[in-house]
DNA sequence: CTGAAATGTAAAGAACGTTTGACATAAAAT
DNA sequence: ATTTTATGTCAAACGTTCTTTACATTTCAG
């Protein structure tokens, strides 16, 4: 599913590894997740929503092109 | 996490199996999350929000007593 | 240019999400 | 009261999410 997690995160100046311990994971999970391996938990999905401070449904684009 | 799921389904008089069936997935499935077994992947939240006709944040409670 | 920080990637395994099939109880309809 | 529809639950199997460890490449400050 398309999300604009590497874009909120740049202009936030947030690396992976920093987005990662906000948020409670590895910075591997980040990458993969920006990088469009796997989708996250929803449990995730929120506390990443929370971070970068939009609703789920702003961060990941479900509707068009949806997953 | 917290859902209301079950109080907005019955408000569109959808049983479990109908919900799944609209959903993708099984009864057992809707049933479990329902009853907080477990929460559900992303996708499969995205795809009850749509079909309930709410938000994933408004359908899925994790600002208050968050997960 | 050199070194440090950031990012990409991979394999193995633990934990979670979903299906299938089945059975049991509850609720609603006839 | 009997049948049908809805819900709860369980176990085995399978795919997905996430961790750990490790190494390679890219980016950037000095």
């Amino acid at each position: 599913m398309q999300n604009v997690i590497n874009s909120t995160r740049k202009q936030q100046k947030l690396s992976q590894a920093e987005l990662a311990t906000k948020t409670g994971v590895t910075r591997q999970t980040i990458n993969a997740i920006e990088n469009d391996k796997y989708d996250p938990s929803l449990d995730l999905a929120f506390k990443l929503a929370d971070v970068l401070g939009l609703r789920v449904d702003q961060l990941f684009l479900w509707g068009d092109r949806h997953d």
